[in-house]
Order: structure tokens, then sequence, then C-alpha cells
RNA sequence: GGACAGGUGGCUGAGCGGUUGAAAGCACCGGUCUCGAAAACCGGCGUACCCGCAAGGGUAUCGUGAGUUCGAAUCUCACCCUGUCCGCCA
């Protein structure tokens, strides 16, 4: 979310910030709405701080008088009259307040200075790593796994619907190596804290990282209890602070934690969705940083690196890719997506996206620290990133490490972790 | 799920419906003292928003939201959360 001020102060900035993304015809009318909005707001705040200030004065005399012993009828009356007023201005107040922050909570965060203008064909490659191995006689992951029974589709769309999977044997065994082998170097070599949360959260932390309102049909929600099944474990690490003021000297924070992640994909059939392409629920590792605003851009990309350093862990070719302003996220203003070489589909798929968020997430989330003992508080940063997606990481190894022989070799780091060095 | 108890400022902890933004202590900040530190003493010390060039002024905030009242931390209702006990259970 933005700085209500952004709107009175610099809203020629953020049109500017909404044009790069392409979305500024569909938005302009939107924030000429707010601009008005925004001066509603305060006259009508004037107006209602002034009467309760009488109000407020005149109680105090009725307060004298009762002491006194006096009648105070007359000051009783003028101070009802007054709180009539108070009333239908609050109310007036709080239907311009919720239509202003509902459409404060849809717009999207402007992106960085470096960030492309335009959409997703202004994309630029960074860097790639590695070589991708050419796609002659390379058979699609989903046929490696049907031959060693790695994965079972159709049971799983039997228990729950189509994008549901069941992993099975080594399948089952290379999930759990994978997550194992990703915190495990996260925690152990990058230095982050290893978190455990919750999959199921509330509507404040969806709203927190911005996957609410505007998002609310992505997701998996339980009606009953009013929660939500998270699409990433972003939400639940980045919402540990929520609503705290954390000490400075602490910052930066890193956190690292595998969750399974929920997403209804709703309106994406047809879409990479063949194998576990695309699927309702997939595990992944997600990276989450806390840092001082001066600070983000160096924790985004030593977050970047330490993704990436998985990929060169199990020898995965990858191209790293910044994305355009209009192909960022809605909460990101900056990102740099990781994308590992499928010879067998033949594709680059994305199994990691690693963002800077600026404070539009500490905002929503009321996540501050305090720079010093007498400093006011400030809203951190926050940085995430996937440290990796799981089932495109599969298919990557699948593909890349398949040999003639039709078994699949396991990367020399996962092989403690499998128990074998081949898949078969 | 049921029965109690409780939610006050960074922490502990007071608070008859009326100068209570809120006692007190601790913590913290500034100062005096000291070669320095501690102790002691003096002063300060929440957050958000609005008006103002500023000085300053105003409003809100005692779990959340409604309500009663001229006036609510104090009364009513609903909800949320925490603790304890019972039930159920991996």
């Amino acid at each position: 979310m933005h700085d209500a001020r952004l709107i009175r102060e610099r809203l020629d900035e953020l049109r500017e910030a909404m044009r790069r993304r392409g979305a500024l015809e569909a938005l302009d009318p939107q924030l000429d709405r707010c601009e008005l909005l925004e001066r509603q707001r305060r006259s009508l705040l004037q107006a209602v701080e002034e009467r309760k200030a009488a109000r407020n004065a005149t109680s105090q005399e009725v307060a004298r008088q009762k002491r006194a012993g006096g009648d105070a009828a007359d000051l009783v009356a003028t101070a009802r009259a007054l709180g009539e007023e108070i009333g239908q201005l609050d109310a007036e107040l709080a239907t311009v307040e919720r239509e202003f922050d509902g459409i404060l909570l849809e717009i999207p965060n402007m992106t960085l200075a470096d960030v492309p203008a335009g959409d997703e064909s202004n994309n630029i490659i960074v860097r790639e790593w590695g070589t991708p191995r050419s796609s002659d006689g390379v058979r699609p992951h989903w046929e490696i796994a049907a031959a060693q029974g790695l994965f079972d589709l159709e049971r799983g769309a039997k228990l729950s619907g189509s994008g549901f999977i069941v992993y099975r044997k080594k399948g089952a065994r290379l999930v759990r190596a994978l997550m194992n082998y990703f915190v495990d170097s996260h925690v152990d070599r990058h230095g982050y804290e290893e978190v455990w949360a919750p999959s199921i959260v509330n509507r404040s932390s969806m709203i927190g990282t911005g996957q609410l309102p505007k998002f609310e049909n992505d997701a998996y929600r339980i009606a009953e209890d009013d929660l939500f099944l998270i699409p990433t474990a972003e939400v639940p690490v980045t919402n540990l602070y929520r609503d705290e003021t954390v000490d400075g000297q602490l910052l930066p924070m890193a956190f690292c934690a595998y969750s399974p992640c929920f997403r209804r994909e709703a309106g994406s059939a047809g879409k990479d969705t063949r194998g576990i392409l695309r699927v309702h629920q997939f595990d992944k590792v997600e990276l989450v940083r806390y840092a001082v605003p001066e600070d983000s851009e160096a924790q985004l990309a030593a977050l970047l690196g330490h993704a990436e350093a998985m990929l060169r862990g199990l020898g995965l070719p990858y191209r790293v890719k910044l994305l355009a302003a209009g192909d960022t996220g809605f909460s990101s203003a900056k990102t740099y997506d990781l994308e590992v070489w499928a010879s067998g589909v033949g594709a680059w798929l994305e199994v990691s996206s690693c963002s800077n968020f600026t404070d539009f997430q500490a905002r929503r989330a009321n996540i501050r620290f305090k720079p010093s003992k007498t400093e006011k508080p400030r809203f951190v940063h926050t940085v995430n990133g996937s440290g990796l997606a799981f089932p495109r990481t599969i298919a990557a190894i699948l593909e890349h490490y398949q040999r003639p022989d039709g078994s699949v070799e396991v990367p020399e780091v996962l092989r403690p972790y499998v128990g074998t060095d081949r898949l078969v």
C-alpha cells in the first residue's frame, strides 16, 4: 500500500509509475477519484475535529459546573447538538475513507528506477549460467516420470482433482531431498533462520503481503473461519512481525521456510499445465529478508545469489531475468526471475521470483524498525524469493540428467539425501 | 466444543463515568555530579492523523467493533486473543 501522502503530494510520480507498468489507462480514473477523496477526507476531518474539540470543551465545562453544584442544562443541550453533527460528519468521513483505502489497497507498487518500463517484451536477461542441454532425444519429464513411476497424476486427480500430484517412490524421495538440501544450504551456509510456519493464515496476513483484497480469487479460502491456504510461505513469514517495531540493530533479518503452496490458478487452465509445471499444490522453500530501506537493494542481490546457488549446486543451467515494470508483480518494486532450462520441454521454466517490495508490504502489514534509541520508527523494506520451487526444479532435473537408458542421474549434492546416484 | 479468569503505554502495574494520554516503578534519552563509570538528583520520554513556514494547536488511541451518555479505560452487547480446567484427539 502506498502512503496516502503520495496521492496528495506526488500524484504525478505515481501516475508515471503506473504508466511504466502499462496500467495507467486502467487506473487513471481511480487515481483521479483518490485525489478527490483525499481532499474530501481532509476537509471532513477538519470539520469533525473542530466540533469534537468544541464538544470536549463543553463537556469539561459541564463537569465543572456540576461540581460547583450548578445546573448545566443549556451546555448539555449544546453538546448534544454538536454530538449529532459529529455523528453525521463521522459517517460521511467513514464512507470517504472506506472508498479511499479500498482504492489505495488495489494500486500496485511503484517500480524502482532501474526497472525497464513496458510489458514482458522489455524484460532483460541479466546473465546466464551453465550450458543448456540440447533437446535432441531428450524426453519431457512427464514421460520419464511415468516410466519410473515417480509421480501419479491420475490418482492425484482422483484424490483431489486435476492439478494435484501424488509423488511416489524416488519421486517422493526427491521432494524430501530437495526440501532438506535447500533448507540446509540456506540455514547452514547462507545464514538464514529456519522457520516452520502455518500453512493457513488469516485475512490480515493475506492483506499484509498484498494477496488481498485484489487477488482473493486466486487463493483457497476456508469460508467457515475466513482463513486462507497460503500461496507461498512469504505470507506467514513476512507477517511474523506484523504490527511490530523491531530493533534496527537486528536488521537485516533473514528467514528460510519450507512450505506447501496452494494456488487456485483460476483462469490459467491450459497454460503450461503439462506434467507438473502448473499445479494447485506444490512445495517451495522461501527466503524472506527484512532490511533497512537504504540496504534493500543489496539484500535483494544477496538473496538472489542464494537462490542461484541452489541451481549451481544442482548443476542446472539457468538465466536471470530482470522483469519489466508491466511484468512485475503487484506488491513488488523490482523482480528478478530465475529460469531453469528444461531441455525436454525445450523451455525456460521459472523456479524463483526474487523481489524487493520496498516499504509496500511493510506499510500494509505495519512492520517498522527503530533505527536507534532516539529516532522515530520507520517502515522496513521486505525482500523475498524462492530458493527454490520444487516441481519445475524436479522437471529440469529429470530432463537435464536423463541418460540414454532411461534412467536419471541424481545431482551430486542430492545423493546423500536421495540415497542413490541414479533414479531407476 | 464446554466452564471459569483475563486483555491498560517498551515492561511490571494502578485506575469511584467528569482537567486520565492515563498514577507508580523499571527501562530508555538529556543534564548535574565524577578523571571516567555506577549511585544519587533534575528534566524528558507512545503512536497515528489534521491545521500551521514555524512556534504551536487540535483529534483519535487503554484487544477489536458497535452502543448508552453532554462526557467512557471505566457501563452494555458482539467478536478476537491469552491463561487455567474439562471433553475430544494426531
